[in-house]
DNA sequence: TTATGTGAAAGCGTTCACAGCC
DNA sequence: GGCTGTGAACGCTTTCACATAA
């Protein structure tokens, strides 16, 4: 069944379909719970638990058949689905956006860029043309569109997210620093570049601390926990 | 007592700090713990058990001072701390990020932009100038950055990190589309912009399927957790 | 014997609900 | 009376540990 399969399992399948395909090209046929989840930088129990929620694709005693399990999460990744995509705010964030190839292997598809600066408006990227942010509305329209990032000032994109909403986007992906309200049914995920680093300045922060009473008392330091290995991404 | 305060609210405390510096320009004086996470879009309790974890800076029945708490949560916002940052990879996303002006309201500042590029380097973002990538460990050390943000394609990453982590950088954030090894004690954070965009469509494909089955049968749809409200970032 | 698949335990983070203080 | 601060409950995620199957 593919009936709720966890945000987090979600957010790394595309992380395991990666490190498959990169193994098919080696020409690697099979392939353990561990060393994919090595390759992959996650634990092999949590490799084993996230690719059951797909189902039993694995065999005991041997692993994984690379290309059987390539098609499996390819199903669920939505290689099955491609969705377009419109991009509001065509700043450098939007273009690298509009240029980022990892949104095409996931089965995504810009299929519009807005943007209100007359300077930028019929520029192309990749063949296609940025709309004036007036136009939004049609864009929204002759693409069937309902997932939309919105990559504006933050002062814009509320206003930009109504206007999305009104014109039938479900789903939007926000980069500007503001919280955006709307309403029931809509899903809003929020990206803010400045968070991530700023959890790894705090740890950064408490390494240095750490080390100057590692100083003082060399035992207490190292004692208590030294946890201050590779992390990965909390996530959600 | 400012010791282990958990990655979900060091990520919040930035939020708060803008919606509190928005209010102070508005001549508010005081807000209540409701009206502060309305704003920064989170729960009540939630807003005040992040603050609990830096002290207790509210007054009961009355609410928190907002220049009061907008040192307090400064202070471990670091503002008392400048970050000096470097960015390698100063494609569009590089761009996007020196650019980004959340960085220097947080107290990071970029001292470093590292290009192998020789159209780029030499180049200008606010007055910084792009060194050459074989420059990267003397980047590093003249400016003593032990924060770094790698932006350069998947297969430049990994090197790249290890120049930096023998260099003497300790955190990485990581925008590449691939996993880094590190050794003990260098910590690396993830920024996948693909993965939420992927959530977002995995969870615009189910609902489309429960509206698909709203239409055969109205009740069983609506029943079992209708659950698609306006969703926040799980964070990691 | 080897490696998967999965209940159970542990760990985190969020939310509830109310005691405590102004 | 009102709002903060927080123990307890809840839910989601990760990890352990082992039964299960090749």
């Amino acid at each position: 069944m593919s009936a709720g399969i966890p945000d987090a399992t979600i957010a790394r399948l595309p992380v395991y379909l990666r490190v498959l395909n990169a193994l098919a090209e080696s020409g690697v046929e099979t392939v353990s719970s561990g060393a994919l989840a090595q390759a992959a930088g996650v634990n092999s129990a949590q490799l084993r638990k996230d690719l059951s929620y797909l189902g039993s694709y694995g065999t005991r005693g041997v692993g994984y058949g690379v290309d059987y399990l390539r098609v499996q999460i390819g199903r669920e990744v939505g290689s099955a689905h491609e969705w377009p995509v419109l991009i509001v705010g065509i700043g450098n964030l939007g273009t690298a956006l509009a240029n980022y190839s990892g949104f095409y292997s996931r089965g995504f598809r810009v299929v519009g860029l807005v943007d209100p600066s007359p300077q930028l408006i019929g520029r192309e990227i990749h063949g296609l043309a940025i709309s004036d942010l007036v136009d939004l509305e049609k864009v929204v329209r002759s693409t069937g569109a309902v997932i939309a990032v919105i990559a504006t000032p933050a002062e814009a994109a509320q206003g930009i997210a109504d206007r999305l909403v009104a014109a039938g986007v479900t789903s939007i992906l926000n980069f500007a620093a503001t919280v955006l309200g709307v309403p029931d049914g809509v899903t809003v995920r929020k990206v803010d570049l400045g968070q991530e680093l700023h959890i790894l300045a705090y740890h950064e922060q408490r390494k240095s601390e750490s080390a100057a009473v590692g100083r003082k008392s060399e035992s207490a330091a190292v004692a208590g926990k030294t946890e201050i290995r590779a992390s990965r991404k909390g996530k959600s």
